[in-house]
DNA sequence: AGTTGATATATGAAAAAACGTATATATGAT
DNA sequence: ATCATATATACGTTTTTTCATATATCAACT
């Protein structure tokens, strides 16, 4: 994974917002991506594909459900960048987090989405 | 300069090159910027101006040459994130500081170019 | 005034990235 | 077996980015 190849992965608005919120919340699945973005979802899926396959991302199947998470082996100095980013820049994901709380606080949510 | 501006600028190889090029030397004119790249000067300008014109880089003219330096105003993580990579990627940049390193050590340097 | 060297910008073409829609796959429930 | 839900991928199109080439600007020098 260069340094060019992870910025070429940040320098998209959906796949850097998919990043942030996944690393503040540790592992989201596909359908907490979609909500929380307002995006369809191949959009989301092509995205999260992206992700992996550069190695940012890993996936993790339960059900009919994929989970996603910051692939264990990113290096610390990626792991850092991306908290920096959201300690200084709330308000990039601050409706993002919005909707994937309103989401999350959902009585129906044993169904996920 | 949001962070997705930001991963943008860096997202390009000949620009993400001159970043750290730029942070380790401090400043550095056009023209060692062409030969470090070994590229040509109107690909370097475009860049330059891209840099510039996102608040990322500052410009000095001094005579017939333009002095580039990382905008003093850039957010303190963003300085963090070109330094790691500087010190975990130093291969991506070794040629670049090679052919500066021999440029700058030529005698017929007070002509810069 | 004319020339040379350093840098910037304009332009049209080519390459890359992102998109929406349609469709495929797989799981769980009825 | 059928159906609904979650996710992935294929396809053709549109948008964005990058590029090489040509040209403009400007300072220094003759």
């Amino acid at each position: 994974m260069s340094p060019l190849q992870v910025f070429k992965c940040l320098s998209d608005d959906t796949r850097l917002k998919v990043c942030l919120l996944i690393r503040e919340h540790g592992e989201l699945c596909v359908c907490e991506l979609v909500e929380a973005l307002d995006e369809i979802q191949p959009k989301i899926s092509r995205h999260l594909a992206n992700l992996r396959s550069c190695g940012l991302l890993q996936d993790r199947k339960s059900g009919q459900w994929v989970f996603y998470s910051l692939h264990p082996q990113i290096e610390d100095w990626l792991r850092e960048t991306l908290h920096q980013v959201s300690e200084h820049h709330v308000e990039y994901i601050f409706a993002c987090s919005q909707r994937l709380h309103a989401m999350q606080g959902r009585p129906e949510r044993e169904k996920c989405c």
